[in-house]
DNA sequence: AAATATAATGAGAATCGTTATCATATTAGC
DNA sequence: GCTAATATGATAACGATTCTCATTATATTT
């Protein structure tokens, strides 16, 4: 084997370059039976799986337990709510300064990180405030 | 009602003080149960997601897709291997000083953060090597 | 305090994302 | 081409979480 990956782990990582976007397991699985009718969920899992531990994709979990995958170059952040479970991106990383002198100081091999914030978006804020006082 | 807690929200809160570490839903509830055996395993869910959603409790997930909850106050985070699952704690949060000045930024009212850092755990990250070179 | 309305609870079924199983197909090394 | 190792597909199994609904506890009204 040349590249060290898969016919579908090669498929899965030219698609994620070509979204842009992360995107779960079950909908990437959509996405690749559209040009391989045949591919099976589990590689989809499977897959994704190899190619985190070796450090070219990462992962984030939603609050319904669901992950979202992506490559591991985007350093894009969230913020959630912990209400309506919408997220919006946050448009800088505010750890971006630390990253290195922080991965050097840890005994591990960091391929990635996240960071994400949680509260009420002020739709549901609003919501809160009107139950109390209806 | 006084506090607007219910009866299980605030024996979990106590739990979740007396015992200063994130813990599942399921831990939770077995801890609950020893002091109040007829308690359901909804009632745990139903109160913690309550909880989040009232700012009090946070949660974050574990690769495994487990959530592990505590207060909201604890500002620790995480190191974890991909390959093991494996999380140690950082004696720090790297945020720190952002927090204030990005929680007004934004239009969310933020209850907390989470930050994780994923690689390969030394162990995890030797096994690899010797995979590679038989 | 009794009556009524509202919210919380328990037990278990249902859901849903993910993982394991195992037989088959593909690929790599010789 | 042949054999061994690896990847794959279909489906069952799993596990954490959520839903359902009948029951119970709590709050409100009278």
């Amino acid at each position: 084997m040349k590249t060290g990956l898969t016919k579908y782990q090669k498929k899965i990582i030219t698609l994620l370059e070509k979204l842009d976007t992360q995107i779960s397991a079950q909908s990437l699985y959509i996405k690749l039976r559209s040009s391989n009718p045949h591919v099976g969920l589990a590689t989809v899992y499977r897959s994704l799986e190899t190619l985190k531990k070796s450090g070219l994709v990462q992962s984030r979990t939603k609050l319904n337990g669901e992950s979202l995958y992506s490559l591991v170059d985007r350093d894009r952040h969230y913020v959630t709510c912990v209400d309506c479970g919408d997220s919006i991106p946050l448009d800088f990383c505010p750890i971006k300064e630390l990253e290195d002198r922080l991965y050097q100081s840890l005994p591990f091999k960091i391929f990635y990180h996240t960071l994400e914030f949680y509260g009420l978006c002020p739709l549901c804020s609003q919501e809160r405030e009107k139950d109390k006082h209806p």
